[in-house]
DNA sequence: CGTTAAGTACGAGAGTCATCGTACAAGGAG
DNA sequence: CTCCTTGTACGATGACTCTCGTACTTAACG
């Protein structure tokens, strides 16, 4: 339900930098963490949007709205809000325009790694 | 292997991890700072190697050590000694096996969004 | 309306990081 | 041998990060 006119948020919104504005410093260092890097993981994996509490991370829920921010701050998900819940989507094709194949490259480079 | 005999370093060794160990996160978190980007840019550029000094980097000489091990100790370069200086390749080809298309993506990122 | 679920805000604490300056080691040039 | 260049070692410092718990906001559900 809550369909309609907007899909989700109505008022609140939040600030995500423009495609061009993505810095790649920011986005290396967005992703080098292992918790984010599995949010990452999952969203690609999925192509969903996903809410916070879909991705059972080891950490406390301040945690993790901290990782959440940073990796909207750096421009990798985009964040909507809907209802109570927040839902998160990898921003694959503002950074596959901005990096090309950097996305695919960290997440294939995560799955034959991840023993490590 | 324990190379090094041969064109360089008599007796100093520096570690290095080997090319199975190199862990993604790290690396990431190396390249995921504007000196050391920029150190890879120009190791890339030139495919040479090189001694520190020939960087011209914007901070001090300790912190130009600094920067050198970490890249070192994630895997990126390889440092031998050389008389009084110390020379820095770049570990394309074992970065390249283990995280393929990892480094293009990021020096190709780089140049075309310098400006950040 | 009251309850519950999902996140946020706000500190706070421990740890790591980037930076520096100064003192030191090692090899090459004169 | 003496000096100079190159880089290291060793703190020290300020900033940022990751983590947490508790209190609060917001919306759905009955």
């Amino acid at each position: 339900m809550t369909s309609g006119a907007g899909t989700a948020a109505p008022g609140r919104a939040l600030a995500h930098p423009d495609r061009e504005q993505l810095a790649l410093e920011r986005v290396l260092h967005a992703l080098a963490d292992p918790v984010r890097l599995s949010v990452v993981g999952v969203l690609a994996e999925t192509g969903e949007e996903l809410p916070c509490s879909a991705f059972a991370l080891p950490v406390s829920k301040s945690t993790c709205t901290h990782h959440f921010r940073v990796l909207r701050e750096a421009g990798v998900i985009r964040q909507v809000y809907r209802g109570t819940a927040k839902l998160n989507a990898l921003r694959r094709a503002d950074l596959d325009a901005r990096f090309p194949g950097l996305l695919d490259v960290v997440l294939t480079a995560r799955r034959r790694a991840d023993g490590t």
